[in-house]
DNA sequence: ACACAATCAACAAGCTTTGTTGACTACCTC
DNA sequence: GAGGTAGTCAACAAAGCTTGTTGATTGTGT
């Protein structure tokens, strides 16, 4: 993800208004690698802006998701996560503690569809993601 | 997944009894590669056996995921889907029509953690599953 | 400064999924 | 086959996550 600033610049080309509030969720977000849920970020933006409402931060949250800053990760059916890490990664999901990890992997190939067609006809692939599931170091230990 | 006989055997191995509402279940998810929701299953279902609750299709669903017969696939933040074919394989999802399709994926290779750290050291890695989107052939046509 | 478009906070509702309840039913043992 | 027990049944309701709506307010370009 871009610094605040840039972020700021990119929502006034989109004719996004940058109010105070946004900023505030451009600052929590920047340089976080947790993978926190809307709900983490709006109590982290709450501690400096106690009025902010969820509704809000799920606004910001939606806009740079929509402007390709920030992805929108569903790892089990609870919450959606949000990674400001928007390179070519994957995620790791500890089955213990469930904390989310950026990892990299190689780039699967798409060979067939499992009816037996060849996929090469008429299929467009734009993007994969692979969910790695497992146990963390830590856990491991 | 197994025929409806092989999992009436298979439930009850497994202290679970088979109720004509969970074997309705079993019949209306046979050969299916539709990834339905529970609420179509129980659409299905309800053509024969009008008075079964939505509740009692998740709980049979449920039990077929925790029998490791049916996967359940998180495709979008919204309802999860089922999908009876516990062969190995991952999913192409079609930005237009929305379709899951079950395809065939070279298997990818956790190479590090984005930090850079090793992930020999600990990790455990149990799964992955791939979700590619694109367009299919029918959209693309 | 002004006008306009867009966002704000608060409330409420939508959607998916699960908890709870008393009645009922399948299964195991005899 | 019959009875007892454990587990399921359907209906209701509620939980968790996300989005719609509203009137008031605010930022932005001119």
């Amino acid at each position: 993800m871009r610094t605040p600033d840039d972020l700021t610049a990119l929502f006034r080309a989109n004719q996004l208004k940058v109010t105070p509030q946004r900023l505030a969720v451009f600052e929590a977000l920047h340089g976080d690698d947790t993978h926190p849920t809307a709900e983490v970020v709006h109590a982290r933006v709450r501690e400096r802006m106690p009025t902010v409402s969820l509704r809000t931060v799920y606004q910001a949250l939606n806009d740079l998701v929509d402007l390709g800053e920030v992805r929108a990760v569903s790892v089990d059916n609870g919450a959606v996560r949000f990674d400001p890490n928007n390179s070519g990664h994957d995620h790791f999901v500890c089955r213990d503690c469930g904390r989310v990890s950026d990892v990299t992997a190689s780039r699967p190939r798409l060979v067939a569809a499992t009816g037996g067609e060849v996929l090469d006809e008429g299929y467009t692939v734009d993007t994969s993601e692979i969910i790695f599931r497992g146990r963390c170091a830590a856990c491991n230990a």
